[in-house]
DNA sequence: GCTGATTCCTAGCACCGCTAGAATCCGATG
DNA sequence: CATCGGATTCTAGCGGTGCTAGGAATCAGC
């Protein structure tokens, strides 16, 4: 039986290039330039091999989304030391958010401004999602007062995907996000 | 001479019929609803009259973006009384931008989410754009303390922003919104 | 009533996401 | 080893997109 198993390797394998492939095309030439044609010619296979691998193309840029929270993920652990969660940790939190965004530009857009298919807030949602929103969470729990931390963490979050996307979008300015930043921190967790 | 007076007369006339035609069937069914065939069908013209008007399909959404801004500034004032710029006008500041945001979904991607290459924070700014701006920047600015306005003023329309969009996206929970919008007063503006 | 410029439409380009059905491959079987 | 049959993959095509070249129709000015 062990023929199958190779055939589901090779399945896995041509899956994960499609990701891949797809990534890296929206990364260099934008989402506009993935298109099924180009990505069938880059994995070199044809169209319809793509789509016995994923039902639709919003459904590949799910996929590229999903990397890109379980990455996210990491970026924002990886900032936040251990320990108290002060505001400094606040402040890391921040900057390797917007971070993250700057560096990935097509993968953030997949995650956070394109139809990708993902389910949110919802009992179906993926882990590396979950995973994501509790690294945002963890840092800022402790400086929710009377709040509910969900909310907290939401409007936060809110605020720094206003600051990526307007900035990105050419509607403010670029050359000051890290003061907006700073006022961000300032004015969200008391001293 | 009149004859030129009335075509172009005819002519504006058309030009308002193509950007109203648009916003109706972006608002009704979407931006992606509205295609150069069907907004032709819809104006009883054939498709190269709209490019006698516009460059391409994203200046049509740039026209009624410019729309869209006149409006935001008109509501935004509407809500604000008069008088000294407290908390209360800030609050009412924050929901006149997130109701006009639910009442013109079409209307507020085309200003805000969709490329509609209009120049935004630049000396070619056009004036709709600038009163706007000016009409969130009027109640904040007294409330920004030792930070520098504009600064201000950025970070809480990108929070706005982020909360509208992220809420519309289906990627945060619809039914708290409210309760986000005071949090977010509740920190940004120090009692 | 004729003429020349303006206005407008027909037809088409190259591309898109997606799919039906034919062709090919290849493991299992006699 | 040859054949069969199912899985796999491809070719070709559908109806759509934004946009435009070039010809037809219209109409103001003489």
């Amino acid at each position: 039986m062990s023929v199958h198993e190779r055939k589901a390797r090779e399945r896995a394998n041509r899956h994960q290039l499609i990701v891949s492939t797809a990534r890296e095309l929206a990364e260099t030439h934008g989402w506009d330039a993935v298109t099924t044609r180009r990505l069938a010619e880059r994995i070199e296979y044809s169209q319809p091999v793509l789509y016995s691998h994923f039902r639709s193309r919003n459904e590949i840029v799910g996929a590229v989304a999903l990397e890109g929270f379980a990455e996210l993920k990491t970026a924002l652990r990886a900032a936040v030391p251990d320990g108290p969660a002060d505001r400094e940790a606040v402040t890391a939190l921040a900057h390797a958010y917007t971070d993250f965004a700057e560096r990935n530009h097509a993968l953030y857009d997949a995650m956070f401004s394109l139809d990708n298919g993902l389910p949110f807030a919802d009992e179906a949602t993926p882990a590396p999602l979950r995973e994501a929103y509790q690294a945002l969470l963890d840092p800022l729990q402790d400086h929710a007062g009377s709040d509910a931390p969900g909310l907290l963490v939401e409007t936060f979050w809110a605020a720094l995907h206003g600051l990526v996307t307007l900035t990105r979008a050419g509607r403010m300015p670029a050359d000051q996000v890290p003061q907006r930043l700073a006022l961000l921190i300032d004015r969200f967790i008391p001293r």
